[in-house]
DNA sequence: TGCCGCATTCAAAGCGCTTTGAAATGATCT
DNA sequence: AGATCATTTCAAAGCGCTTTGAATGCGGCA
């Protein structure tokens, strides 16, 4: 027994290239151009090489791989964890699945790195400088977001998941069309016969929140309503807020007789302050929410809980994956652009507006 | 304008240790020890080496630096991510986070693998071979985990977030007491003379899912209570399996009068099954969840929504953060553990057993 | 037969850092 | 003064890979 597994680990000897080579009796240079692909390799070589590479679980070891090529093969994700804004959330965890996914299939790690304090600046400086990574991911973008000139001026590829509507100069991005998202929902209130349409909001100084209340504030303004300062609130994304939120309006002496939510977790906290005041959902108040279709939070399978405006942020990772790298791999092409549209899905959330 | 900007450029210019040994007219070495806090350079060597370090922003080389030390500062998270069990999940967001902080502190980097199919193992493998990796902290521990064994085998540091019950050989892990605390979550709704209590657990192949059973299990026994399967499920924990469960046991004919739940997404699914048959938490039946503390799903702020059992998972990552990096830079020394005991909070989701 | 061109292969020079073993310096001791 | 030693610095040898530029062998062609 205990022989078997000596023989098997020294069968998993680590072995590099020099041993590889020589094992086989060629040189450095044909092997390595063997594995990778290189034409100026016979074909029978190739086979013998890669066979053999299997045969005694030959890795390129990273690190020199990255010397020798000036490319980390990394892409980098940075998370600012200030005490305030929790940008580490669940949302955050599907889009990363879904762009890990396509990192493993094109050969790129993903970096993680957890930026508690101000210095969020540096870190990219250091990416940069270090060559830790090749590209970058900007997650959770402001209205003005410094990152996006900052990184423009480093000189980093990089992917913005969203959008920053004051800033001009052309960069890449993916985003799902946050104002048209709300303006439907809006309509689709109307078109029930709201007038008092409530509005539970992200914080506002981040872009997708401020998209999401001029498409809101549109489709009300269109139908002759004006927004009431009352009905809107605006905070982090979590069920408190969402109860809170909800609580307060129907605490107004005319409270509205529907919401729009931005996330599926808030719009829980709003059903919890429904159920506490006896509300029912649809009969009472409508409720519309932001679904971003994460995987372990389904509204619901056949018939949905809510309706929703939908769209999955699995998939804005790995379409941003995806730009990515065409971006790495192709830096004299210049930026591009994905605007996902939301399904508006119907589900049990809503009705017409109650009879004064 | 531009001028300014291509000085600032010029000044950014990255720098290697040739050059910045050139400029301060000191050998490679030398300042390569300077900057590693090495002892045999004078302090005012050092000093000034520092100095220009910062002035001409010299960051080493990452890939460099991996290769001449034959260490990759990198810690490495794999995610399963099977179709079937969505291991992406929030919980796992909060404990990077958690861990992620002290990586940085310690100078290390956090690698995410998502691997989309059975081929976790040849990661595993890949890791050791290109080191790509200095540890990894296994994620989901099985009851009994292959990887625990393989790891093993392997030589290369990890440590477990969670236990696997089955295995025998020592390893290092960081756990909550899942046991204890669903014992004590029994014993309160005993307590409060509850006598048909259900059980809405994560799937039972995973270990913490286990042995939560076991402790609620043992707390029924001891006081002569038999569990009764029907009061039993298990499940992925998410909302709609909380919601299936709950309106399941609310079918039967005699339905339990309160339930201990395993997570906060799949109470919160409870709650709305209560609510949808018109029941009342607490005075109906009461609820008790096991709450992981994450950051955007507060259980309330002053007195929480549910009576729970909490412990933090971030700091769950924070600590076996620490504890890997120690066995990392200290290979000689032994297995570690670590078993935190979860709070029992009382919120409001309990009261005394209904009478009959 | 001798020369050319193509297909393969190779030796060696990096990539930017760490680390070994030796050298230079200056202080201390006999 | 010469030997000894601690302190500080250095040149050079890796680390394991990629890539450049040169070499080799071979068939085809004149």
């Amino acid at each position: 027994m205990v022989q078997t597994i000596q023989i098997a680990l020294a069968e998993r000897k680590l072995m590099n290239l020099k041993q590889l080579s020589e094992l086989l009796g060629l040189s450095q240079t044909t092997v390595s151009r063997a594995l990778n692909g290189y034409p100026e390799v016979a074909e029978s070589t190739r086979l013998r090489v890669q066979q053999a590479a299997r045969k005694h679980n030959y890795q390129p070891n990273v690190g020199a791989q990255r010397l020798a090529r000036g490319r980390s093969m990394t892409i980098g994700h940075v998370i600012p964890l200030s005490t305030q804004h929790e940008m580490v959330n669940p949302v955050f965890a599907d889009f990363i699945a879904g762009a890990g996914e396509r990192y493993s299939a094109a050969g790129y790690d993903m970096k993680l790195t957890i930026v508690d304090d101000q210095n969020e600046e540096d870190i990219y400086r250091d990416m940069k400088s270090r060559g830790s990574v090749d590209g970058i991911i900007v997650h959770g973008p402001l209205m003005n977001d410094p990152r996006i000139p900052l990184l423009q001026e480093l000189g980093l590829p990089f992917v913005v998941h969203g959008r920053a509507s004051e800033i001009e100069t052309p960069y890449s991005w993916v985003d799902v069309n946050n104002a048209s998202a709300f303006r439907r929902a809006g309509e689709f209130l109307l078109s029930l016969g709201h007038r008092r349409i409530g509005l539970i909001n992200g914080l506002e100084h981040m872009d997708f929140a401020h998209r999401r209340r001029a498409g809101f504030e549109a489709a009300l303004t269109a139908a002759g309503v004006t927004p009431d300062p009352d009905y809107m609130h605006a905070g982090e994304m979590n069920e408190l807020n969402g109860h809170h939120a909800m609580q307060a309006m129907l605490a107004l002496e005319t409270p509205p007789t529907s919401v729009v939510v931005a996330s599926f977790i808030a719009a829980l906290g709003v059903r919890r302050a429904l159920d506490e005041a006896g509300l029912r959902m649809a009969r009472d108040v409508s409720v519309i929410t932001f679904d971003d279709d994460l995987s372990y939070l389904r509204n619901g399978d056949s018939i949905p809980i809510f309706t929703a405006t939908r769209s999955s942020v699995r998939q804005a990772g790995r379409l941003s994956a995806d730009m990515l790298i065409s971006h790495i791999e192709n830096p004299e092409a210049g930026p591009e652009h994905k605007l996902l549209e939301a399904d508006l899905i119907i589900g049990g959330s809503t009705g017409p507006a109650p009879i004064e």
